[in-house]
DNA sequence: CTGAGCATGTAATCGGTTACATGATTCC
DNA sequence: GGAATCATGTAACCGATTACATGCTCAG
């Protein structure tokens, strides 16, 4: 009943892409291609594997469609307990270790679903992480031998570019979002303390 | 013999880990926090299947090391062999799919193995990819609608940022290498045609 | 007639993560 | 006395990738 399934970074981007519309296995692959698939597409054989899997746990209906002149199709939909379990699994992800970058794009290109004000926060969140990795890349530079560590040091300010761009990003957006939710004075509604 | 084993993405960085010097499993651990750790880091118990691995492949030895007052360690040495595999690996290894952005780094950080000629080709080829990259994003950006698709919109252009990040890190190093490396009027060593 | 697109899946393998397991020493 | 550091590994699981397998239709 009230016990919703967690569901997988991997998951959670397949029911996403379920969550534009019904659609059937192939339709998901084009899909992709035309929306998350700028961060991130999923497997065949895995998509495959997971659609009938969303339906036993009730997260997706399915639907056999006879075609005459294509291969017959199965189309899922997702269910209110889908969407749910979408939106929970979403909020509850935490945007750390290796797969840290694709939630967090996940967060936010889902945030119809997860609300402005958790993109906000997400954004909020990676940004502090970031700005204490920009220290501590710096810390690095200045200790390092720049004859000796010259390739090394490559990736460090390719890292250090890249982390400048986020930031940048970070706060154009941020500003952006308030100025599309409704100014009430601190910044959000479900802000406290 | 002559057939060296081909590595993947992982094992290429622990192997690139032990070209720094002899070092137990434990050391690499914390020598890969000061050194490649800025882009990838392995997993304890990978690295511990791994190193006997090595071993039997015949691309590292290994020594152990009594100790008094700590435990005993295992110490383990590149062979001439592992360095060989590691260089022939990291060129064959292709920037492709999922781990393409490890690899490219991986290429650049161990530099002073493939030599700066395949760095300034990997960096280019990189540029080749972002570039079309950014084409194609422009033009899904051009389609979009600015209300409907909002968020997804914002992972649009935080991906646009860096890949803007990208181009301008790589023009600026390829004229770095070009200022290293002796000019010769094509603008490198291994150039032909 | 060949190749691209539509359409769905299974099987095998492998790489990565987490948890389990142990035990001494040294510093606070 | 308790936490952190040194030190090495195993076991189980799961997620992701690759290869295998099939077969129809339509456009060039």
């Amino acid at each position: 009943m009230s016990d919703v399934p967690r569901l997988t970074a991997t998951e959670c981007g397949v029911l996403g892409l379920l969550s534009l519309g019904e659609a059937s296995g192939y339709d998901l692959m084009k899909l992709a291609d035309r929306s998350v698939g700028l961060i991130w597409r999923p497997v065949k054989s895995q998509l495959y594997a997971l659609l009938p899997r969303f339906v036993e746990l009730g997260l997706a209906e399915r639907q056999r469609v006879r075609q005459e002149t294509r291969p017959d199709k199965v189309v899922y939909r997702l269910t209110d307990a889908g969407r749910e379990a979408l939106r929970t699994s979403l909020l509850e992800l935490e945007a750390e270790g290796r797969a840290a970058y694709a939630i967090f794009n996940f967060k936010v290109f889902f945030g119809e679903i997860v609300g402005p004000e958790h993109v906000r926060e997400t954004i909020e969140a990676r940004r502090r992480q970031v700005v204490e990795r920009q220290a501590e890349l710096l810390r690095i530079r200045r200790g390092a031998d720049p004859e000796e560590d010259f390739f090394p040091l490559l990736t460090l300010e390719l890292a250090l570019d890249e982390l400048r761009a986020y930031v940048r990003w970070a706060n154009r957006t941020l500003a952006r979002l308030d100025a599309k939710s409704p100014a009430d004075g601190t910044g959000g509604r479900a802000r406290r303390r």
